[in-house]
DNA sequence: CGGGACAGAAGA
DNA sequence: TCTTCTGTCCCG
């Protein structure tokens, strides 16, 4: 019986030799001759099998899947490279609950690279989605995925909560009008003039030294029947954003992006027949108000005392805000809910 | 929707 | 006893 080693060192020359054949158009069919000439071999190649001996150096798996999003690991920073998604309508309803998710270490990932919890207690930052949890109501094992570190990146607690969320809230809202939505989100770590050079400079947090990213990006790409497929790029600084800048502010040529990243997006898209998302959709975010609503909605929903209720309800009138039918009517309804739960006890 | 801080319970 | 986890409350 051959050595097993020798086995894998004979398979493994034969694939490089072969891919490189191909690469150099060695085994072409030849038009006039019939007669088979030996393969020759790139000597470089033939060199690999002795330098690569010991194996190739190894980035861990390029891609990695889970219930309802893929990315590639970023080893070394302790963050995704990118983070891919497909969302339509389906996907973002349903009785999933982020208070039933916990963030915990990836435990695909080698315990080497991984990032864990306390990296991110007390740094200042928050652990901001890239595949958002509110992608995935329709399951609730979908959306425990996506609270695995590996979706993770350190996140300006208010850019998080504020302006990021309302990207998302208009990537989700963008199933209303398209059929399909394709997202892929990710860090930068962007070049910054410093003196007389440009510098690449980013904190690191935690014992793992988690990179914090100097800004976000997403390439988003809608698709609806019998119309051109639209696409966009963005990138969006790791830093608290009010609500004065347009998210057309931060929109980018994809070939910016691309280089930036180091990253192709959507190859197998034919980019001269897409359109540009800001054109074919409004790319208009909720207004203050209405995000000032709709908090004020959630808040109303997940209260647990008419003390609570009566605090959200004061803090409404304060900002001058009007509540909707709607919200009369869960706040009459919380009421009674929790009176009664009073009474009770 | 997006998050964190903290106290007390549970576990080593 | 000290550490870790979970539930609860809080913020924009």
């Amino acid at each position: 019986m051959a050595n097993p080693r020798r086995l894998f060192t004979r398979g493994f020359v034969y694939g490089l030799t072969t891919a490189s054949a191909l690469a150099y158009g060695y085994l072409q069919l030849s038009n006039e001759e019939e007669d088979i000439k030996p393969v020759p071999v790139d000597p470089k190649v033939k060199r690999a099998s002795d330098i690569l001996k010991y194996g190739i150096p190894d980035r861990g798996p390029t891609v990695r899947y889970y219930q309802n999003h893929v990315l590639s690991y970023d080893q070394a920073r302790r963050t995704p490279l990118w983070v891919a998604e497909h969302i339509n309508s389906q996907h973002i309803q349903g009785p999933a609950n982020r208070k039933h998710s916990k963030f915990r270490p990836d435990p695909s990932v080698d315990p080497m690279f991984t990032a864990h919890n306390g990296d991110y207690w007390k740094s200042g930052w928050s652990r901001g989605h890239m595949a958002p949890a509110g992608d995935n109501k329709f399951d609730q094992e979908a959306m425990n995925d996506t609270f695995l570190l590996s979706n993770i990146v350190p996140q300006n607690l208010q850019n998080n909560a504020g302006f990021w969320n309302r990207f998302e809230m208009y990537c989700r809202d963008l199933t209303s009008r398209f059929e399909d939505v394709y997202v892929v989100s990710g860090p930068l770590y962007l070049p910054t003039q410093e003196d007389e050079q440009k510098v690449v400079k980013y904190p690191v947090i935690g014992e793992s030294e988690v990179a914090v990213p100097t800004h976000l990006y997403k390439v988003v790409v809608a698709e609806r029947f019998n119309t051109p497929t639209s696409i966009g790029a963005f990138i969006v600084p790791n830093q608290p954003i009010d609500f004065g800048p347009k998210l057309t502010d931060f929109q980018v040529p994809i070939e910016d992006l691309e280089k930036s990243s180091g990253l192709k997006f959507y190859p197998q898209l034919d980019r001269s027949k897409a359109k540009n998302l800001c054109e074919m959709d409004s790319c208009k975010l909720i207004t203050q108000k209405e995000f000032e609503l709709w908090i004020i909605g959630r808040k109303l929903q997940s209260a647990r005392t008419q003390e609570r209720v009566e605090k959200v309800w004061k803090e409404l009138e304060e900002k001058k805000l009007k509540p909707d039918q709607y919200l009369v009517d869960l706040y009459a309804k919380k009421k009674v809910e929790l009176a009664a739960k009073q009474s009770e006890e």
